[in-house]
DNA sequence: CGGCATCTTTGATCTGAATCAAGCTTGAGT
DNA sequence: ACTCAAGCTTGATTCAGATCAAAGATGCCG
């Protein structure tokens, strides 16, 4: 089975080498790589409870509410992970992306939603399977532990993006943010592709879709990025960009 | 050393007696009940670790990009969390009581600042020290991870407040939020105190203090909520608090 | 008890982004 | 190549909450 792979221990914290797409050995390993001491034991029965998924866009991998009954750690594709309220008000709370890592909790049920945007490909583990054996190998559990540290530490700094910037800075910072990413990934850092629409970054960004098609148009003619297609824009001036991101 | 009580081990999860003053053996050791089996050797370490501290009203617990050397478990008063912007622009992340942590963080640095609000009572670790400890012992391991899920899930709804709730939905719903802390705490439910300021307040809700105040105003006039003195409020219908705190 | 600083309330006005409203572009399916 | 649905852009208008402004309340300290 190819998930196997996402399990192989690398040595180093090399960056995962393909621009993001298909199997990406590194990628997961790369998110448990601290724990290269983890016995053959341990490691072998982490490859019994994965198994290779595929999901169609529309795909949901977890439901808000829902028993939390699988940890997925992304390998290809983007999803986007979201909450709801009861009248119908969506926030998007994040965007996953190869190497990420969805359903980390210690809770029953998940508190999110999360759907496929584009096809995706994961690596799947029963959650509660994966939570037992991570608490027997210290090195995977503080790998855990540091994956929460930033993932809330990212929530605080979404949260101050959320209350206290402007339209323009919020999507200046969208636009670096995805740019980072990419260059994580081994991408261009200068050539932003969006995989969600105008609807899903205002749900993300907590604007209206017609504000971020405003705000990018405005940018756009600023000249601070120049628009490839309806969805690829490059980014011509990352300073400017970074002045009006706002901190 | 006083302090040494709050890891006195206690046998269920029984709800902390007094109402939020003074040292309360239960507070610290509800966070830590998960881990019964502890042994007597863990827990000798983990006093070891700790120390009684006071810290007067505008004391700084933590600081935002300082080396992370504590992490602290308030017995008694109020702590308010923020960020900053380069700019000013302040967003209160969270208010913590007595039985909440604060610093346990994986991460060199802390993410956040932390200032007292009244006079607060804390036990204080070296977090080295602590999360070493931590790692030692699998069921406080767990607890810590169960503390981190909770305080994730708790800042993805605050999210969702901050962008898609309006300033009534928000109003009504940190009224209704402390008045559940409260209730944890064994005081009255219905009786809440606000330690914080209004522009702490709106600090934390993403709004304006003009706004907190004319939205306090207004639920009072429609007979939800009653004035005690500036600071307290009985709520008197919590059913339409409900209805408009929005999910 | 009195004086001063801090916090709170309320009113008047302004404004950034939402909402309402057309067209326009893109791409998948036939 | 044509059709239709989904997504995007742009314009006009509205509105919730911000900002500006000015009294009251509260409470601390000498």
């Amino acid at each position: 089975m190819q998930a196997r792979a996402n399990l192989k221990i690398v040595s180093g914290g090399e960056p995962c080498a393909g621009p993001g797409a298909g199997r990406c050995a590194n990628c997961g390993a790369r998110a448990l790589s601290v724990c290269a001491q983890v016995s053959d034991a341990g490691l072998s029965r982490m490859e019994a409870l994965s198994e290779e998924v595929e999901l169609r866009p529309g795909e949901i991998l977890a439901r808000e509410g829902d028993a939390a009954a699988h940890v997925f750690n992304i390998t290809g594709g983007a999803v986007r992970v979201y909450k709801l309220m009861a009248d119908g008000r969506r926030q998007i709370i994040g965007f996953l992306f190869a190497g990420d890592f969805l359903g980390l909790t210690s809770d029953k049920d998940y508190a999110f939603s999360a759907e496929a945007l584009e096809p995706v490909t994961a690596c799947r583990f029963n959650r509660k399977g994966y939570m037992g054996v991570v608490e027997q190998f210290p090195e995977l559990e503080s790998a855990l532990l540091s994956r929460f540290t930033s993932d809330l530490s990212a929530a605080q700094a979404h949260m101050l993006l959320l209350v206290r910037k402007t339209a323009r800075e919020r999507v200046a910072s969208f636009l670096l943010d995805l740019s980072a990413r990419a260059a994580r990934r081994g991408a261009d850092a200068d050539s932003v592709h969006l995989v969600m629409t105008r609807g899903e970054i205002a749900d993300y960004l907590g604007l209206t879709l017609e504000t971020v098609s405003r705000t990018l148009s405005a940018l756009k003619s600023k000249g601070a990025i120049r628009q490839t297609d309806s969805r690829t824009y490059t980014i011509l001036a990352r300073r400017q960009l970074e002045a009006m991101s706002g901190a």
